[in-house]
DNA sequence: CAAGAGATCATCT
DNA sequence: GATGATCTCTTGA
């Protein structure tokens, strides 16, 4: 089942441990920003969500919300369940959930993605396919900001996030973000989430 | 293996 | 004009 609006206007802390086993699914070949719609080369692609982190509200100096509302960030100010994209270091996207209620900025952002076998697809396996982090699985899905500001609750935009396994919270790490030094008080925070012994998850 | 630099550009000051 | 919610490659022990 497709995760709903609702699932995301709630605390971004939760909203991160619980995308953890989920399932990211991705229509490639297809259409990304157009109707759904029948394509001879398109694909199913299905991943689990292994390694996630919470960027909370105004104050987190770590978000971009913390220096006030922008062209750039502006839908992380809006509704829950759009999805915010954006470059970093001249080269990657970041792909990342907005959470909460309308005008409160906050957002997960999805760090690694582990590849599941499919019936109609080899598991596919390589550098091409490392989902790893979050530049590499952007590169390697091929999100970019085209997929800013869509709604993630819809399957129109073929890319959508369906309910998984529920994870225990013992089964859940919960480390520092990482590239955030300058962060200040909330450098340390624990906000960073993935499943405990998971292969996929990011380096560090 | 660990540490450091370079790539590369939209966005912000 | 400076800087990053990153990654890969090179260097050197």
């Amino acid at each position: 089942m497709i995760l709903p609006k609702s699932f995301y206007e709630n605390n971004t802390l939760k909203v991160a441990q619980d995308l953890l086993g989920c399932f990211l699914v991705f229509l490639s070949g297809g259409k990304s920003s157009s109707a759904n719609g029948a394509h001879a080369n398109e694909c199913l692609n299905k991943y689990r969500i292994v390694e996630t982190e919470a960027y909370c509200g105004p104050h987190d100096l770590a978000s971009h919300a913390s220096r006030g509302e922008t062209e750039r960030n502006k839908v992380m100010f809006g509704e829950a369940g759009i999805i915010y994209v954006y470059l970093i270091y001249g080269m990657y996207n970041m792909l990342n959930i907005v959470t909460e209620k309308n005008r409160y900025p906050a957002a997960v952002l999805i760090r690694a993605l582990e590849p599941l076998p499919h019936p109609n697809l080899p598991l596919r396996k390589g550098k091409e396919f490392d989902l790893s982090g979050p530049g590499k699985l952007t590169k390697n899905l091929k999100i970019d900001r085209n997929f800013n500001s869509l709604e993630i609750y819809k399957k129109n935009y073929g890319l959508w996030i369906e309910e998984g396994e529920k994870i225990k919270s013992s089964q859940i790490k919960k480390v520092p973000r990482v590239g955030v030094d300058y962060a200040g008080e909330y450098k340390d925070k624990l906000w960073r989430f993935y499943i405990k012994d998971n292969k996929f998850v990011s380096k560090r």
